[in-house]
DNA sequence: TTAAACTGCAAACACCGTTCGCTATTTATT
DNA sequence: AATAAATAGCGAACGGTGTTTGCAGTTTAA
């Protein structure tokens, strides 16, 4: 039981005595966005992001309990450059799906936020600001808070899967090396097709619309 | 462009002189696999899988180019546990359904396997044998491949996605530490209910079923 | 028979997250 | 105003990580 340890968020940013901290939470999240943007999750160390804020990576320890305490900060500061203000409040279907093509973007400008929503992240108070905006977009629909979350984690789940899809596309003959014509028949031929249909033009609408009046908007 | 290597399955297990190999890709994967099981991906360490082989860490380096090369093994040794005959053919959608169900109790097995399938994750032959059977099922669907592909990439991502929320609760004081009821009163409200709506007895199948339905079966 | 190719291994390297001891600084208490 | 407590910054260190390297022994091809 001593492995576990409060979440950033439940902890004072800093303590009533001493000298002031020359940096802030926010400063630090800014400084290790900045190196995952252009490096990747794996250029954000402790190291790293210390000597872009020009200290050292013990002090960061003043600031952050671990390094999850440090990607906990990423992420909210991620996600809080979603913009905050209400979409015109139209269809709720096609005013939510414009909420989930701005986090698409988000996924995309920032590709290493997906990985990073781990199991054990702890939401801050951005990424609450985000959910409640989910919820208000949904407040039309006539179904139980629990079926919306649900609606809302699945959606968060397929964009993921779209941003993951469209990112960096990998080149063919490195995915398929292990295909044989033998063992994979269908795979196979589906390979040597010179020209492939076009994919669908908004795939990502089509199935967001699929998903969510399927498990939504029952009017019972 | 060096920093890119060829994938293992493109390289010959062994050469053609030399004294015989002690292990071999399939027994490494498998002990990579077991560690995994009980202690998680971080468990697996060069060191780990070397002492449990009875060997050294560098010794593996002359089975694997990197650790990337060995989470490649986990992933396609993991997914080759999957039943490889044809399900009975009956609906092609129920079908299916059952195949990801199997896929869904795979993930629930080892819960490290949809984090270590990453981008980048270079496929081998079991996992091609897995999207084979997925063609086959969807024989009877007259949508392109491509469609089909999309449809198959997709349900792996919602798979992944009730894997991760079924799987280890986490609990709600912890993950909304974050929330005030001035700036999320209706989130805040959600939290109060004493007794929230039983949650939808078999979510993973309607899900499913909403979405491969909207997404196939154009019989165009 | 010789040379090339390969295996196994121990040691080392650079880097990682994290801890510790120290000095200096600010605040709360007396 | 004086004192004690709590905090900030920092450099050095610790154990762990993936990976490289050099070397000795083994097997195969030429």
């Amino acid at each position: 039981m001593a492995g576990t340890r409060e979440p950033i968020w439940a902890r004072p940013e800093r303590g009533a005595r001493g000298p002031q901290p020359e940096h802030s939470r926010a400063s630090i999240a800014a400084a290790a966005v900045v190196l995952a943007d252009s490096g990747g999750l794996g250029a954000v160390t402790m190291r790293s992001v210390a000597s872009a804020l020009g200290t050292s990576a013990g002090s960061l320890y003043r600031y952050l309990g671990s390094r999850e305490d440090l990607l906990d900060l990423m992420v909210d500061a991620a996600i809080g450059e979603l913009p905050r203000g209400d979409p015109p409040a139209g269809d709720w279907l096609e005013d939510f799906i414009a909420v989930a093509r701005e986090l698409l973007v988000l996924y995309q400008r920032h590709p290493w936020l997906p990985e990073t929503i781990r199991p054990g992240t702890s939401f801050g108070p951005r990424t609450m600001d985000f959910f409640e905006r989910c919820l208000v977009v949904l407040k039309p629909v006539p179904d139980s808070t629990t079926r919306k979350l649900e609606a809302i984690g699945m959606t968060v789940g397929v964009v993921a899967q779209f941003a993951a899809s469209t990112g960096a596309p990998v080149p063919p003959e490195m995915l398929f090396v292990a295909v044989t014509p033998e063992a994979h028949p269908t795979l196979h031929a589906a390979l040597l097709v010179t020209s492939p249909p076009p994919p669908e033009p908004d795939l990502f609408g089509k199935t967001l619309r699929i998903l969510l009046t399927g498990l939504l908007r029952q009017v019972s």
